[in-house]
DNA sequence: GACCTTCTCACCTACGTGTTAAGC
DNA sequence: TCGCTTAACACGTAGGTGAGAAGG
């Protein structure tokens, strides 16, 4: 359930740093059937979100802690027959844009105190949307969890880089698979609406 | 409509530091009627919102911002006939609570970028509320804003501390002045239900 | 036509307002 | 009784959902 930290430098002040996966299990839940994220002109969130604990940090110390998305492969998916299967076509150019969490920069005590949440990251389809991470539609990606050092004179450092395959997703204008869908409906508060309309099947005895 | 830093100490970096308070005219609007800030046990928000511009910092050293309360004297308001009245009865003690903005710590930059604002703030009349700022009821207040400047080595120093007479206020469980209050609904856009009902004075004549 | 994208919509979550009546 | 506080309430703001129709 822990990886420990890859790009460890000697220095005995990091020497055990961990993150660790939030809502491992859900997360799971989506990568056995593999997970769909929505994008957007004017950005989705990601659901399950993004979270990660972290141990290890100097407490007094200085950090921003970013995310960014690998393409995990280099061509298209397409829904087929109820399951996905690469895309002959060539993939459009990638450019890969950083989230830096909102409340950085901060000490490390503060982001050890509760687990990281990324749960504000938006995802669009879209170039130049400031802000939000730009993905191509059905492409495969796996977010990323990135440490950075932050020094007095500008001089960042790269503590780790974190992830976490069952976090996986292809990137979709509208879902695909409906089991995707109703994992998605069962599990996010704001999709409520349509949980009560699946789980009322009552309703259709009326009149 | 500038205050100048009264605590310099002949750091050349800090020499040209200005704070200037925002919504000048709209704070202005609710003091010469003498303002009343809404007090609960869950936190309530001060309207106007305190926010202030910050000129001057080192942009790549990193600060927090502060506000507390200060008392601005030493008895009980009562609110008779019409107009705030000091009431005889000494003052309960005054615990002194600071809020610390969300985006503390930060580079000087960002402070720069825009102005600072305190929309989150609640004000509460409990005791232990955690990031919420506890004030006695009927008891005259004057909000401070607070520079400190943050050390890799727990060597905080306060740089400077602003105060502005026109955001001073009573706080109370319920408002007192109905001019104040029908200021509230006119510029608060979460109090806009009100506000209809008051534009509408047609709604009388239906019916 | 098949596939993918875009837009509008009803329906939620989450929570900030003053009002009002009840409590102390 | 009076003054002050509390809690439930209706009605907003603000914005996150997938559905479904329309567009390309």
């Amino acid at each position: 359930n822990e990886l420990s930290a890859g790009k460890e430098k000697g220095d005995p002040t990091e020497r055990r740093l961990r993150v660790s996966l939030e809502d491992q299990e859900l997360w799971s839940k989506f990568d056995v059937l593999t997970n769909e994220m929505i994008v957007t002109k004017n950005g989705r969130r990601m659901f399950p979100v993004f979270r990660a604990s972290i141990s290890g940090l100097d407490p007094e110390a200085m950090y921003s802690i970013l995310v960014d998305f690998v393409q995990v492969d280099s061509h298209r998916w397409k829904y087929v027959n109820g399951e996905w299967v690469p895309g002959g076509k060539p993939e459009p150019p990638a450019p890969n844009s950083v989230y830096i969490h909102p409340e950085s920069p901060n000490f490390g005590a503060h982001w050890m105190k509760d687990a990281v949440s990324f749960s504000k990251v938006k995802l669009t389809n879209k170039t130049n949307c400031a802000g939000m991470i730009m993905l191509n539609s059905l492409h495969k990606y796996e977010p990323r969890l990135h440490i950075v050092k932050v020094g007095s004179k500008e001089e960042h450092k790269t503590i780790t880089t974190h992830s976490f395959p069952q976090t996986r997703f292809i990137a979709v204008t509208a879902y695909q698979n409906e089991e995707v869908t109703s994992l998605k409906i069962k599990y996010n508060p704001f999709a409520k609406a349509f949980l009560d309309a699946k789980e009322r099947p009552d309703m259709r005895d009326r009149d």
